[in-house]
DNA sequence: ACGCAAATTGTGAACGTTCACTTTTTTAGG
DNA sequence: CCTAAAAAAGTGAACGTTCACAATTTGCGT
């Protein structure tokens, strides 16, 4: 649909010539330059409200060398399976919630980009978002946050860019919570609850988080002096499917643990299903918890006890970082945001 | 963060001159315009791919009267709102799904605003992101599809607007599905396995679709001379609470009914959840069916029956219509989408 | 008052496209 | 082979900002 007569908005040069200044001091006014006298300032200003003046991204974009875009970049394949089967992306609504708030804020705009976990396929399409947008920023979620080559690609060209969830041993800005702790924390509600017989489902290996929750999970029951057995340890990719795979093979194993953690909602939604198949009561029998307190959570039966992972606040911090005008730290910043446990019903007591 | 050092990327004018072209030449290449000579075209395009040339937006947005941006505006306040309380927003989500898929084939981008609902908060914030952005076209979704001072400021303008879930009556271009055939279907479906006693949760007045569903509800009984109890049909506003609240007020009353139609999940949820503390048994005692089918939906217990909206469908649609170069028809045109009903675990034939 | 530095304001170019128009090349008809 | 028209390719301006720098005004110490 062509837009053949768009209407001829006010621009800078409109709203200067009706304060009687020079578009450049109109340019300061609505940059915030410090150098503007006050009378001048507010006269331009009354200019701008009476032509109901608003800057053109565009415009701004060309003459200066910022676009004032984010660009947010989410694994594809993932974010489309999702989708396709009729799943939510926690990934993208939080962070569209943190980033978008925080960007609106500043007169910023958010973009969803959607790449391919492979290289070169990612590179390729990280580099042709990047030239054709030339955002301020770029936001990089696991399990891209992990990929070296697109960090790489980035700081080659000069865009800035923030990690999210990733392990904070890389350069640039890392934002994440303390998966290691948070794991340590879930499997510690457990131990408290009495539960000896703690099972963990872990996360598909290419994203670093998975790695720290397992050890986590390690990490507490080494502290209580609980031995672990082998197959306690299940592996899983985040899906139901594998959550209900790993679930079935610990319930139908001779030493069923009473208590499971599963690295994501997704797996720990599948326990439940296949608790509930096995007749296995939950929490009286078996209690469950989960990572990422995604929000179908809230209509699980019963609800899970999870851990929150602060996809939002890390969006917004991100988005903060990235949107500020301070020169980029040159080694590598590691920013932790908190995680929070949030028990519902899915624990108890163990039983016995 | 500021971006000093920019690598300076391929433009234009350097394809032009490795490819011994004008840049006027490799625009039209660019811009698929017929009349370029085959060789010239894949000289241009190997010089292309040579320098990783890909063209700049802003610029393009600038030269010509295109911006490559569809903007997709949704409800300030209840976006948040479901936000802030950790639920998902279908809407955003699958129009995400929709809308980005059809922008991203078209190398057009998606960029979501939240609009307020109340005027003049909503006309200025549309028009203040249409004259930053200047996108070449606007989706407008409930309840502002059905705010015509929001589609006259547009109009005004030039840009071109494509109304999701709007009743149709209006000018432009409309795309939603027959809510009112889909209630029918609905309620039509709890006929045909026994019910008589169907109760109706209503929706949001602010939305068109919430009569048209009551609307069919009521169309589905008359004609099977079912008869409706005043009480049965109850209002709501689209949240848990209201849905919790009229499923109280049903299950409460002398005349209990045997089924519900929700006119959304959250409300269906909600009847569910009441179910459960009244003791009453789903789908034993009591059939539910809902509209919107959210990803939540797949795990409830039970799994809801529900009608599909197709919204990103419509957000696909929404963003072809925009898309296309063709003259937008002068008369309002319609478009509507087929729904679908998904029967899962929550009806069952009608109790005794 | 004077002069110099600092603060404020102004000027023109530049950004990378597309548009409107002109020029050159090709095609087709006789 | 010539000519006119059509097709293909080129030229320079324009879009609305910011940048770099120049010009002017203001403030202050003497």
């Amino acid at each position: 649909m062509a837009n053949d007569s768009r209407k001829k908005l006010a621009t800078m040069r409109d709203v200067a010539s009706v304060a009687g200044v020079s578009h450049q001091t109109v340019s300061r006014v609505i940059n915030n330059s410090p150098n503007v006298k006050l009378k001048v300032r507010e006269k331009v200003q009354e200019a701008i409200d009476e032509l109901g003046y608003v800057p053109n991204v565009a415009a701004r974009r060309m003459g200066g060398n910022r676009s004032y875009l984010i660009l947010a970049v989410n694994d594809r394949a993932r974010t489309l399976d999702n989708w396709r089967v009729g799943r939510g992306n926690d990934w993208v609504d939080q962070m569209l919630f943190g980033g978008m708030m925080e960007c609106e804020q500043n007169g910023f705009r958010l973009i969803f980009e959607l790449v391919d976990t492979e290289n070169p396929a990612a590179t390729t399409q990280l580099a042709r978002a990047v030239a054709s947008l030339r955002p301020d920023g770029v936001i990089l979620t696991p399990p891209h946050s992990e990929n070296q080559d697109l960090a790489d690609l980035l700081a080659a060209n000069g865009t800035a860019f923030v990690r999210i969830g990733s392990s904070g041993k890389e350069d640039g800005i890392n934002i994440a919570m303390d998966d290691h702790a948070a794991a340590k924390a879930a499997t510690d509600c457990l131990l408290e609850l009495g539960h000896k017989e703690i099972a963990f489902i872990a996360g598909s290996a290419d994203y670093w988080a998975s790695t720290a929750r397992l050890d986590g999970y390690r990490a507490a029951m080494a502290q209580a002096n609980t031995p672990i057995l082998p197959h306690w340890e299940q592996p899983g990719d985040f899906t139901f499917e594998s959550g209900a795979l790993a679930a079935a093979k610990l319930f139908k194993s001779p030493d069923r643990p009473t208590a499971i953690v599963a690295s994501n909602d997704e797996m720990a939604f599948a326990v439940l299903h296949e608790a509930a198949k096995y007749d296995i009561a939950v929490p009286g029998e078996l209690s469950v918890i989960s990572f990422d307190d995604t929000p179908g959570v809230r209509f699980s039966v019963p609800p899970l006890t999870a851990i929150r992972q602060p996809i939002s606040a890390m969006a917004e911090r991100a988005s903060k970082e990235l949107i500020k005008q301070d020169d980029k730290p040159l080694a590598g910043a590691q920013i932790v945001l908190p995680f929070e446990l949030i028990v519902r019903n899915s624990t108890g007591p163990a039983p016995g």
